[in-house]
DNA sequence: GCGACATTTCGGCCAATGCCGAAACATGGG
DNA sequence: CCCATGTTTCGGCATTGGCCGAAATGTCGC
């Protein structure tokens, strides 16, 4: 009885992220940037050949995009949508079944700060989320936001271009995070914010990893323009 | 390397998804009501034995919550975050490999006005947003949205009682119709929107489907409310 | 207590699929 | 041109896990 087809199709792609490997490189691209099949291979466990028979059919189901790049394939996640429904895995995963609740990353790094797909996530991206509406530059109630007129001419001087794209993404989303409990910025102006920090050397990728560094600059940078002290590494 | 353990467990529950029957149930759950083990079995299109194996397994990883009543147990989906995943899913299903994209539900009821869990969705719902919205009860932006104090008045006039809970859950939150591809009202407006619906008899459900009926005091009721006219429903 | 109904447990069958070794394509550098 | 490196294809093995028939457990109504 009922819609038979799509339940049939969404239990098609869940099953495909419901392989260990194939889950441990979608969440490994969640880190925002395109990995090589091989860096795959290793973050999944499995050999190449494994790797390359799973990558063939996530992209056949659209849930990545290979990138021919030299002897090179890189691999991304295919859109924000496939984004989303890990997230909404991730959320239910770290509640589930009570056994060891204690969860989130153990890597302190990660805590502090992260990528998630395109925008920031772990404690630097709540505190960039809570500073900016305490500044009265976005007002957030439930899973969205609204930039107001003070906040949009903040980020004009600031430098951080929402991109006058006629696209339906959402401009301000949050994204609930899933080892503070607590929403930070996603969306296009999530991504802008990223992707001006990282190019003003405020915060830097760490190589293999989805944790984000605070340079120098960063931590003078971030105090100046969005409030949050030196020492706000340092606690927890 | 990296965090393995949280893409397991991200495996697991999706994995759990992933099966056409297990599929099947969660899809026919997002009607909001509780469904006996039998009911369940015929949506899935498998036997009992079977059923009660697949309802065991959801049930130990808490996607599913069992309730007994009499001879009969009653199964619900066990919170709105695995709603959510459901959802995330749907609408990655649904934009799927572009091979046969003129998808949605093909039952024209469903169409028009249905439940999503424990809101409204189909055409119905986005009449509601955006008669909401046009009359300033509510500002919609992007996944979420905020009550006006006009709302808010607007929402005890009709006896819409958003039950005053120091819940965690999002008061208004939007969710992407797979259908019409444009957001309808969730959360608990959402869902205090549909209960409200439903006791003043404007809506009535469909037995053995998402499928919601408008009924005649529903028309007129709701032209007057939210000025949707009579004719509305005949038109795409 | 006895039959009707709903659900679960047990046991065995079978198909699907993940995994690797070996080898074949690509690509870039010397 | 040949070798090193990255990636894919092929073949075969082993395991997982979904499915059903049969039968046990519970629950209701008489």
């Amino acid at each position: 009885m009922s819609n038979i087809a799509s339940g049939n199709t969404i239990a098609a792609v869940a099953a495909l992220i419901g392989d260990p490997a194939r889950a441990n490189m979608l969440s490994a691209l969640m880190g925002g940037q395109a990995l090589t099949a091989g860096e795959l291979a290793r973050h999944a466990g499995v050999t190449a050949q494994t790797t390359s028979g799973h990558l063939a059919r996530m992209a056949d189901a659209e849930l990545v995009v290979p990138q021919k790049q030299g002897r090179h394939r890189y691999y991304r996640l295919a859109s924000p949508e496939v984004a989303r429904v890990i997230e909404a895995l991730s959320v239910l995963a770290a509640e589930g079944p009570k056994r060891h609740h204690p969860v989130g990353p153990r890597d302190e790094a990660l805590r502090r700060a992260r990528t998630c797909y395109d925008h920031i996530a772990g404690r630097l991206g709540l505190a960039l989320a809570d500073s900016m509406q305490e500044c009265g530059h976005i007002v957030l109630a439930d899973g969205a936001g609204i930039i107001t007129p003070a906040g949009m001419r903040f980020l004009a001087e600031t430098g951080i271009d929402l991109g006058s794209s006629p696209s339906k993404r959402p401009l301000c989303r949050t994204c609930l995070d899933w080892s503070e409990r607590r929403p930070h910025l996603a969306g296009r102006l999530g991504a802008a914010l990223l992707a001006r920090l990282l190019d003003l050397k405020w915060i830097a990728r760490t190589p293999d990893s989805r944790a984000l560094r605070i340079t120098k600059a960063g931590e003078s940078g971030l105090a100046q323009t969005f409030g949050i002290p030196h020492d706000w590494h340092s606690r927890p």
